[in-house]
RNA sequence: GCAGCAGUAGCUCAGUUGGUUAGAGCACUAGUUUGUGGAACUAGGGGUCGGUGGUUCGAAUCCACCCUGCUGUACCA
């Protein structure tokens, strides 16, 4: 036996895969029929595109040059190489321009699918993660945009968070790009480094950001990085221009007279979110949760945002000759489940077995007709599944959390009267089986 | 990727300046109770002390490298 131990296949799982139970997997549900119901209400399409696509199709066609071919998984497949995908906007890109012609213009459409990442797992965040998306291509207006946040926020509200516990910031590339007009900026390293640096305001104030925007700064593990090397009067312009506390570009003018139409109030123009580099054209946005959260040891962690998305007018462009302009939005589920576990009165029902126990091999049939008689009531019931003595049965239920369970031996299936226990009581009561559904119902 | 900390039973951890056969609580198994769970008591199973190499008469303990985890940081389409 031990020497074979060696030889086992490990238990382990790879770097930042996750089993995911009962418990978790139902509070997903529940959020997924919200979106899917938001989704409807909102007049979204539903479409799913496969996990793999050439790779060419989610790496080679971003516009994103900073980014190299990394970060996804991929593996080749008769001479051409196959990826799995790290987002559902790139397939959706694809998608459309693949079927254009056929489409509505424009084109709105939702899509709930998994995404990989090859890269560093942080707390709530695994290599193998749900996303969901929903999309307009193929419109300029900026109805589209507003009419994501809000859409966001109805979904997020459904599932219980409250208006104090999220909050959607929005911004504009706008705002930066003009701003690097007015400090001269014109190298692209130094373009990078800066709106890489104004991404962590929140985290790490102005304070840690001027130091990344200057030579650089030291984290509390005594790491440095180095900073953009801009002069202090330039740091300074854009301290005090990014603290405006209204939004000066002509798109979120417009944006906010839309979200006043809509009397949408849960918002903050924040122009220090940048989300990614290359990518976003126009408007922008984050979706964050307001409350502190806490992994497993209690301590608090940076959670970040849980979604977020913005304007992409040249993604579809990129595979053929099509204009497409687009926004869109993604939130990642798996963060949403893990906020929402964690809030206190939030609770998810999980309905668990009447456990019928066994004494009488010989009488599976009576057994079976009871078991049918209360399933057909709707109620979740089984058979003990195994042969084991009463206590191991009694066990059993209560590991799994039963609501009750029926005591039917041989007396009872002559008098016809099952026992019925109620397991969070205690308390034994015989019941006649034409009334045992009734009695059940009480109890659950 | 970089940095700090950590890795001893399924889980949470103890293990003194290196010293016989590595411990506890919870969990698990069996019994006290042959038709009764959640409590108690009794007994039991379970560890190449993350891995490899080194120092030593002797390593869970010291050293080196690697792996894994946590936290920060970087990147994040």
């Amino acid at each position: 036996m031990k020497k074979d131990k060696k030889n086992k296949p490990s238990k382990d799982l790879p770097l930042g895969f996750v089993d995911r139970q009962e418990k978790e997997l139902l509070v997903r549900d529940f959020i997924i029929s919200n979106i899917k119901e938001v989704m409807i209400k909102y007049g979204f399409q539903y479409l799913e595109t496969p996990s793999f696509e050439y790779s060419d199709s989610i790496g080679k066609f971003l516009p994103d040059k900073d980014r190299p071919d990394e970060g996804v998984f991929s593996f080749k497949d008769e001479n051409k190489w196959l990826s799995l995908r790290y987002d559902l906007t790139a397939p959706l890109a694809r998608y459309v321009a693949k079927n254009y012609l056929e489409i509505p213009k424009p084109f709105k459409r939702y899509q709930l699918g998994t995404v990989w990442r090859n890269e560093k797992p942080g707390p709530g965040r695994f290599r193998e993660f749900l996303q969901f998306d929903a999309d307009f291509v193929g419109t300029k207006s900026l109805q589209a945009d507003a009419e994501l946040c809000v859409m966001i926020s109805e979904i997020l509200e459904k599932c219980g968070l409250l208006k104090s516990e999220y909050i959607i910031k929005i911004s504009s590339r706008q705002i930066t790009e003009e701003l690097f007009k007015k400090i001269n900026l014109e190298n692209n390293d130094q373009r990078l480094i800066t709106l890489r640096a104004l991404d962590k305001i929140d985290r790490l104030g102005w304070t840690g950001v001027k130091q990344l925007l200057g030579k650089g700064r030291k984290d509390q593990s005594g790491d440095f990085t180095k900073g953009a090397n801009l002069s202090l009067n330039n740091i300074e312009i854009i301290e005090k221009e990014l603290n405006k506390k209204l939004p000066a570009t002509e798109d979120l003018k417009e944006i906010l007279k839309i979200f006043n139409d809509y009397n949408f109030l849960n918002f903050k123009f924040d122009p220090s979110i940048i989300r990614g580099l290359e990518y976003y054209t126009g408007p922008i946005f984050e979706v964050n949760l307001t409350g502190e959260i806490k992994n497993g040891k209690g301590q608090v962690i940076q959670f970040g945002s849980i979604g977020g998305g913005g304007r992409y007018d040249n993604l579809v462009n990129n595979f053929g000759n099509y204009e497409a302009p687009a926004t869109g939005i993604s939130i990642g589920l798996d963060r949403l489940v893990y906020a929402l576990m964690q809030k206190k009165d939030f609770k998810i029902k999980q309905s668990r077995p009447v456990v019928i126990c066994v004494f009488e091999k010989n009488s599976m049939k009576d057994y079976i007709k009871l078991l049918t008689t209360i399933r057909d009531a709707g109620i979740s019931a089984e058979i003990y599944p195994g042969e084991n003595k009463l206590k191991k049965q009694m066990e059993y239920a209560n590991k799994i959390n039963a609501p009750a369970v029926i005591l039917y031996g041989e007396d009872e299936i002559k008098s016809g009267k099952p026992t019925l226990r109620d397991l969070s009581t205690g308390k034994e009561k015989s019941i006649a089986i034409q009334e045992i559904v009734n009695e059940i119902k009480k109890i659950i």
